[in-house]
DNA sequence: ATTGTGATTGAAATCGTTTGCACTAAATAT
DNA sequence: ATATTTAGTGCAAACGATTTCAATCACAAT
């Protein structure tokens, strides 16, 4: 069904049906009969023929790591909802965390002719960037602030800062951090350093804190725990880089004899729906992650309306809450 | 860039360079000045002029109700797992549950030349059957049985009569089922048999099964497990239709005073991380939803590959594993 | 009666590929 | 030596929309 035959159909020309379609100058008469024509035949233009002529597609490309995963499931979440609401369609690109992959889904995307991009941000290397750079569509990263680039992100350091600050008020002086790979700003760089800045600043006494890396798990989270336990006794409050990682780290206390949060006190950053299943349950940070999947759709789409022109680069920092539960 | 661009620089006819793609007769020294132009442009064929002039699209769209939920994203990473090693790519529709939406996206999709569907199974309306019947490409659905459709998914009769047969070997004989709605035939119906069917064939002697239906959440299971105990003070078994409402469920036998497995023994279903998280363990059944999405793909490919004639409509049955915990 | 105005209208060009076809040249079979 | 295949080649016609442009028409103003 083209629409050629829709217009013999109802006796006008294909020009005529385009403009149905897309608004052009049109007659009442002519709206009417073509109107029945469609409802008739059920027509709906070729996408891909619209494509060609216009070279607008319609389509918005998303990459992700992970697709499950709370957070960038959330996110996700956040993008479809403010898609539904436009004529936009998504295409997915999955990279299972490999990085070459997200350069080949930039360029297969580009090749697809979509609008723009949502690039879910974990580590920014320099191959990435040139490719972003050569990119002639425009990118929106989430999760990471990768300078000069639109993006949207958490506020990393103070929600550790805070978080961390909450943990010394409660008369916890010797700290342990469970933290990430630095390759990652956001959960790893800044993170820490929200932590270190709280205990830096603390002006009620003598702190001391251990650092250790673990990776994004509940097994490598409880690994790390132990050897904490096991290096330095005198630990009393743990603060993890994920609720993952907490998590697996409240088994290793447990399994230490410790009580949490008498002995050991504990908090996460992400609230996991897990954290309230645990016992005690977890205190955490709540990040507002389905929120950064409208706003980057929202920031993408205005990018592309405005056709990338004359807008200057939003970098958007989303705020977050203590959710404070029995663990802290 | 077009491919004719790129003939002149190589200085050949657009046909060549277009054969030198997709693989038609071509002499060793053509091949080569083509190479060395296509490198030194970058250049990459529109892929919308080729779905216009071939008809396929090389797309393969997804509906899933909710992208995060923990069998959703799964299922969505073993399709894109095996997605990778194909030629294909993703777009995805996300109905958050809405069922029109479900028809819609069938719709838009089909406008937008996929070449096959894949639909995560909810539940089966007429208004839905009536138009995957209509959708002129092949559509694949997961963890739903629809009849005369092709399908991939679980065995949760079976996994469910063999859990409540554990139970009761264990000597439980005052079962409660926390179940959730007959609409979804899966998770619904087929559980809620299980458990019947185990219950009804059973020879130690005499069972009680007290059924509830609950929604898909933690808070939910936790109000109907209250309900359950205010009821009948006996019940020492609790089976869930799945592992969210399973952990609510456990909060609300702790809250009663009850102690898990000693009083009340209680099982899920799904495999959800966060089972380890609490204490004690929950037992539940893991079901292959990675696995799911990875055959769901195979199949929905051999359809298109097959161009959909002369393949029996084929419906795969995965298998479970129970994982026995603390809580049984 | 003539001209000007503004709204409709359809013919035709265009977007960037693929592919059927006719054709050549070389290789093989008769 | 001739007939037949075979591989390689480029021309030109699709694919199905949008959009420019010039033509048409009704109507008002001169």
């Amino acid at each position: 069904m083209t629409i050629r035959e829709v217009a013999d159909i109802a006796g006008v020309s294909p020009s005529a049906v385009s403009r149905y379609f897309n608004g052009g100058p049109l007659s009442e008469d002519k709206r009417k009969k073509i109107q029945k024509a469609v409802k008739q035949t059920g027509f709906a233009p070729s996408v891909s023929a619209k494509i060609m002529r216009t070279g607008k597609s319609g389509q918005i490309g998303v990459i992700v790591p992970h697709i499950h995963s709370d957070s960038f499931s959330h996110i996700m979440s956040g993008i479809a909802d403010r898609t539904r609401e436009t004529k936009y369609i998504l295409i997915l690109g999955c990279t299972d965390g490999d990085r070459d992959r997200e350069i080949e889904y930039i360029k297969a995307m580009e090749r697809n002719k979509v609008e723009g991009i949502i690039l879910m941000g974990t580590v920014m290397t320099p191959a990435l960037r040139s490719a972003m750079e050569e990119c002639p569509v425009p990118i929106v990263v989430t999760g990471q602030n990768f300078s000069g680039v639109p993006c949207v992100y958490h506020d990393d350091f103070n929600a550790m800062r805070e978080l961390t600050g909450r943990m010394l008020s409660k008369g916890r002086r010797n700290i342990a951090y469970i933290g990430v790979t630095e390759e990652d700003a956001a959960a790893g760089r800044e993170r820490r350093r929200g932590v270190e800045a709280a205990i830096n600043s603390f002006e009620g006494g003598k702190v001391s804190l251990t650092s250790v890396t673990a990776e994004f798990s509940s097994e490598s989270g409880r690994l790390k725990m132990q050897e904490i336990l096991k290096r330095s006794t005198d630990t009393d409050g743990v603060i993890c880089a994920s609720d993952f990682i907490a998590l697996g780290a409240m088994s290793a206390i447990r399994e230490a004899g410790k009580q949490i949060p008498a002995d050991i006190s504990i908090a996460g950053i992400g609230d996991s729906w897990a954290d309230v299943i645990a016992r005690p349950q977890l205190t955490s940070v709540h990040l507002y992650y389905k929120q950064c999947g409208i706003e980057a759709m929202e920031t993408l789409i205005q990018f592309i309306e405005k056709n990338g022109k004359n807008i200057p680069v939003r970098q958007i920092m989303l705020g977050y809450d203590i959710i404070e539960r029995e663990s802290l």
